[in-house]
RNA sequence: GGGGGUGUAGCUCAGUUGGUUAGAGCGCUAGCCUGUCACGCUAGAGGCCGAGGGUUCGAGUCCCUUCACCCUCGCCA
């Protein structure tokens, strides 16, 4: 070892000793007579003082040092003088007085200071994703999401969870997102694909007898990106034999409140709350929803079927509902034009037809433009299923029960965050049960499956897999944290009977069935447990144990939005070799 | 594919209704300074105003096209 401590270590128990230091200059302050030097590790920061003690030749090189040097410093733990001890660093009580400099190497003057108080724009840090992963910040959160995986394993690991890695190069299913494909050279014109999570691996290995499967797993979704959403992310995938909803999500409750003490220092209450999809569609337009505040949707299509408003009564009469929040004591805070602009988020995104909003006056009058189509009575039974008090902003989407669902969840979570209705620091873990096993496709014209082909309806909606598939409900679960999506899984079909009835309402055919999941119906037909499991996103873990609003920033080297890597400038051309190995001609951009 | 935002010095940003030589802070270079810790002081260097085209006597500023990054709708079983 060139060093005997790092730069966070030091404290006055070491006074007097000799200590060699290695580290980044994170910041130098020549005084002519002394220079003062902040050194930098992953540690911590420690600083080091050349003064005439330390000799002519060492103090002309540390003129020299620069931002982002590495050195290596020999010297002696010396306390502060009094009166310059500085209290907001941990070693803030010694410094070093060397007797020895090294330089291990200089730096450029780097674009940006990884010491430095202001961030740059996100393109140029990852551009020079090594500095930037210099920064206390970025340690911190590479660190956290250290600790999370680790626990995560400790704990499956105490469970007598086996950890089985699954090929990255396996088979492309249209099924589902997009496949990022990888062509072969043995089998010309073939392509593997990257998977998008390991979900039939897991299955056989259950078949296959090995109980309880867990894996850290890179999955690979060739769809567009956003703020929390790469092409490649991390799963921790589980699998589990003989057991049903109840037992992942007990497994998972400890989890939580596990990882919740260790990482966060919080109690989480146990059982975590769960709530049906029907309820969370109903009382907050989302299968994600948000539970750190209220401001719940509320349903008034059977006031609006009454209502002298056409808007309102035209839409029930149609079938649509008309459905509402109450933003509590908002109405001083949203002008006309904040209004106009709610309404154009919600046409525009949602695809609402509008935004019907009255503003809630003294003595509970509701003042609006669209006011006079409504008599005074059915104003006042709006007001009173709304709650209503003087000073609250009243909002009302009248569409389609999937459009008030969309426009609301996202006028709801947009009012939260503007009204500050939640503390940031909260966190609010909870379950959505009970998911639908089919979704109506209008491009395909047929049912789609909601979670993936392989997921069991309900014991008790067997039987409405024939009669009404819309209403068969399945054993599904997602976990969701602060209104985001942290996780979701299911119990596996293992009936084959099942499992080809399902692949009928998805439009599969026995052929394409056979074709691509074969292998997976041969292995349900060879004693195959009843099984389970599910998916953990650990990018979205780390981001809101973090406290961060961006996924990029959970990951040492993440994409940008178009899915490019800006440090390594991939993806990148080919040589012509290359792609002759593999018998691939790129098409020209015209198409041909 | 659609909507929105941003792009000016190495970095973060300001730049008026189009008008002389485009500014600030930080960083950088040099000098001075033993107690600083975002050290201080003095001096200096540094600009294809993202790129291309247009309007104009004149464009950082107006118009068109385009590129990059971000947010978002679609998409993500």
């Amino acid at each position: 070892m060139i060093r005997t401590h790092t730069c966070g270590q030091l404290r006055s128990d070491q006074i007097a000793q000799e200590v060699t230091l290695c580290g980044w200059v994170d910041s130098y302050r020549d005084h002519g007579g002394g220079i003062f030097i902040d050194l930098r590790d992953r540690y911590g920061k420690t600083q080091i003082v050349f003064g005439p003690e330390s000799g002519a030749e060492n103090h002309e090189l540390a003129r020299t040092l620069r931002s982002e040097f590495v050195i290596s410093v020999t010297g002696t733990v010396a306390p502060r003088p009094e009166g310059t001890v500085n209290p907001r660093l941990a070693t803030g009580e010694i410094e070093v007085r060397p007797t020895r400099l090294e330089i291990l190497n200089k730096s450029l003057t780097p674009p940006f200071q990884p010491g430095g108080k202001e961030l740059p724009n996100e393109d140029l840090r990852l551009k020079y994703r090594y500095l930037d992963l210099r920064r206390p910040e970025m340690q911190n959160t590479i660190l956290l999401r250290h600790q999370i995986i680790s626990g995560m394993r400790k704990y499956c690991n105490e469970l007598d969870f086996v950890d089985v890695e699954t090929p990255m190069l396996g088979r492309s299913t249209p099924e589902g997102a997009r496949d990022y494909l990888v062509p072969s050279r043995v089998h010309n014109g073939k392509f593997f694909a990257l998977p998008q999570s390991p979900q039939l691996y897991k299955q056989i290995l259950m078949i296959a007898g090995y109980d309880r499967y867990v894996q850290v797993a890179r999955c690979f979704r060739d769809e567009d990106l956003r703020a929390d959403r790469q092409p490649e992310f991390t799963q921790l995938d589980l699998e589990m034999s003989f057991v049903d909803s109840s037992d992942i999500i007990g497994l998972i409750d400890g989890l939580v409140a596990r990882l919740a003490r260790e990482v966060l220092g919080q109690e989480v209450k146990l059982p975590l709350p769960r709530m049906t999809y029907d309820e969370a569609m109903e009382r907050f337009g989302h299968d994600a929803p948000d539970l750190r505040f209220g401001m719940e949707l509320v349903d008034i299509s059977d006031l609006a079927r009454e209502a002298e408003f056409r808007v309102f009564r035209a839409t029930v009469d149609e079938g649509g509902r008309v459905r509402g929040i109450n933003a509590k004591g908002a109405a001083a805070a949203y002008s006309r034009k904040g209004i106009d602009e709610l309404t154009s988020y919600v046409t525009q995104d949602f695809g609402a037809k509008g935004l019907a909003w009255f503003k809630v006056e003294e003595g509970r009058t509701l003042a609006s433009p669209i006011a006079k189509n409504f008599t005074p009575a059915m104003l006042e039974k709006i007001a009173e299923r709304m709650d209503a008090a003087p000073g609250d902003l009243l909002l009302f989407v009248a569409d389609r029960f999937e459009v008030t669902c969309k426009a609301l969840y996202a006028l709801r979570k947009r009012l939260g965050e503007a009204l500050k209705l939640y503390d940031p620091a909260t966190m609010n873990f909870s379950w959505i049960v009970e998911f639908p096993m089919f979704a109506w496709d209008e491009e395909n014209g047929c049912w789609g499956a909601m979670h993936h082909p392989f997921t069991a309806p309900r014991p008790q909606d067997v039987a409405l897999l024939s009669s009404d598939p819309g209403k068969c409900r399945a054993q599904a679960y997602d976990l969701v944290i602060n209104g985001t999506e942290a996780g979701g899984g299911t119990i596996r079909i293992h009936d084959p009977q099942v499992q080809q009835q399902v692949f009928g309402l998805l439009g599969i055919t026995p052929e394409q069935a056979r074709e691509r999941f074969g292998f997976l119906l041969d292995a349900l037909a060879y004693g195959a447990p009843p099984h389970g499991g599910i998916a953990l996103g650990i990018d979205r873990w780390v981001m809101l144990f973090g406290r961060l609003d961006n996924i990029r920033d959970c990951i040492a080297f993440p994409k940008t939005q178009k899915a490019t890597d800006l440090m390594t400038e991939a993806p990148g051309a080919v040589d012509a070799k290359q792609l002759r190995e593999l018998g691939i001609q790129i098409r020209g951009a015209d198409g041909r």
